[in-house]
DNA sequence: GTGAAAGCGCTAACAG
DNA sequence: CTGTTAGCGCTTTCAC
């Protein structure tokens, strides 16, 4: 209403105003303790008409808790990560809590940055992808904080929330196996990363309790990007004495470069090579044909990780790990293994 | 170092600690004013020694600056907008202050919501794309703020950073005549959304100064969905009496659509039609063809956001308008205009 | 019920 | 150059 250019009124203008004390009218206006209904109402209407609004900033130094809470991710534009944030953005407002989002590039001095502001802002807690294989800092970060993605294998004493690996490739490899595929060869990440270890590790399992000898798989390595999986998928073709019918890719991206490899040296998917991806990313949608995936619960680690923390921040909870299930999504890029193999497939890759 | 279980050291901790007073130690601490080599010295050793680290909340309640800033988007899942929020986290970490993101999900309830917590928060200004058509909220904000995106046509006193979509529109009509598509049919978003407002107003204008008869070419509505780029494609080819040979978007995932029902009818991108799209979504590179579009842009939103805003702040500049220009990105859905339609077309869509 | 008073941790005059 | 003092706006005892 007013066009008060001055400074925003302070409680102390409202308890003026109501003609009351400060502390009546910080009362009234925190809904706390023993006030009399007339006092309140009057307090409450002066600030409404003066448009007080608090300050965090005095409330949270006073009170000791912000009300904030950080996600520290990898990549914001990424849209798995780009999901989780969405996930956590939900949840946090839900729960009456803002969310400060950071976005570590895969850089572990801006990710130690970061945590280093997120503490200085007072954050109730923080829930972090720590993207540092030195990972200290977290140890160290003094607040409540919550573990998400596979980094959580690392540091045991903490709270984490992430999605079932080894769930997620059983879902796929049960599929592929329904389908009578049953030996794909894998599109794999680079070896130092533990995401790799954790996706061999899980079709090795798998492989063990399902009766297949896990080494007769073809294995590539890629960098988890489009380029890299059409690189890999490439060398896979050149490099097999059989054309291999069915790949599992660790990551969508992967998978997609794959298919463009696949239709560049004149083979189709599904009809010649069946392909699955991991991730659930929406530019699986696409591609032609649709990209068939194991679908981890970006947005469900999101919300977990808010729930996780919350519990953590008002001691409810010391500790948990929340595993996530993954989902088969179907689209096109999965077709029934041939028993017989068109003649001229026997011709391609020979290069 | 010490496994101090307690709080965190204050400044008088670190002041006792070392010796002095407290106006002493915050001097040092905040490399302000005169001091003594000396005493500056063993003031900064004592708060390293016992990890200190200032405390935020009481530094802004005191200097009246909070060092964040907001960023208040529709939805931080979709890859445009998450382009805009990575390049003004990296500006903002840049010019070291803090980045508040907020994601209003298209729902205007929820955008007022955030605006009251930033404000409450202390924030700096902030940064926002209402989707509030009322957009009341923004001018009483009270704080320096930078509209991007197109609404910024509602408040002109407002400074703001978005996208030529003018030059961008042109940039692909330029194009399209090169390939000699003189009359691209258009698929446009819904009536009431500013967005679509400006793309055909570019469109109209550019036909105008290139002698095209704007009423000539054809239009088909769509939600900015791949489903309704899907349907507006279908109603455009069987509601036409000439196949259209050249199908310009407003919106990436539209196109994507369309592509999917051009295929779906049999025919082929970009050999019967040519598509172009208009955002620059990575997704776009998935599809086969890989989707040529105009590439707003989004990161450049997002750097251009903070500093506009920054500006705003420190009261250096009164309002400022910024237009960053498209760029044209060339994949494989675009094909020269043959001048024979070939015979099997002739059939096609005659449903 | 209500008010007075004492801080939360820090900055910014102001004297020394 | 350094220490003292007075708050920023709010919550929270503690008396009355």
């Amino acid at each position: 209403m007013s066009e008060w250019r001055g400074r925003q009124p302070t409680i102390i203008d409202i308890a003026k105003a109501a003609g009351v004390s400060k502390s009546t009218a910080a009362r009234a206006l925190s809904d706390s303790g023993k006030i009399s209904a007339d006092a309140r109402e009057r307090v409450l209407n002066v600030a409404k008409r003066l448009g007080y609004e608090r300050n965090y900033l005095a409330h949270s130094l006073r009170s000791g808790r912000t009300g904030m809470i950080g996600l520290v991710i990898p990549d914001i534009a990424n849209p798995f990560w780009a999901e989780v944030a969405r996930g956590a953005q939900d949840e946090a407002s839900k729960a009456g809590v803002s969310l400060l989002i950071f976005s570590s590039d895969w850089n572990p001095a801006r990710e130690a940055s970061h945590l280093r502001v997120l503490r200085q802002a007072r954050v109730d807690g923080a829930i972090v992808n720590p993207v540092a294989d030195n990972v200290d800092g977290l140890g160290r970060f003094g607040l409540p904080i919550v573990l998400i993605g596979s980094s959580a294998e690392r540091f045991p004493e903490l709270s984490s929330v992430g999605s079932d690996i080894t769930q997620g490739v059983g879902l796929g490899l049960d599929h592929l196996e329904k389908l009578r595929h049953h030996q794909p060869a894998l599109l794999v990440g680079p070896k130092g990363r533990l995401a790799r270890v954790r996706f061999s590790r899980a079709v090795h399992d798998w492989c063990v309790g399902h009766g297949v000898d896990p080494a007769t798989l073809a294995v590539q390595e890629g960098e988890y990007t489009v380029e890299s999986g059409h690189e890999a998928m490439t060398r896979l073709i050149e490099g097999s004495r059989e054309l291999p019918r069915c790949v599992y890719a660790a990551n969508d991206l992967m998978a997609l470069g794959a298919m463009l490899a696949v239709r560049e040296m004149g083979l189709r998917c599904p009809d010649d090579i069946s392909i699955l991806g991991f991730d659930g990313i929406p530019g699986g949608a696409f591609s032609d044909p649709g990209l068939s995936t194991v679908a981890k619960p970006a947005r469900g680690i999101g919300i977990e990780g808010v729930k996780l923390l919350k519990e953590g921040i008002e001691g409810r909870v010391e500790h948990r790990r929340v595993l996530l299930p993954c989902s088969l999504k179907l689209r096109g890029s999965l077709a029934e293994a041939q028993d017989i193999m068109p003649d001229r497939l026997l011709a391609v890759g020979r290069g």
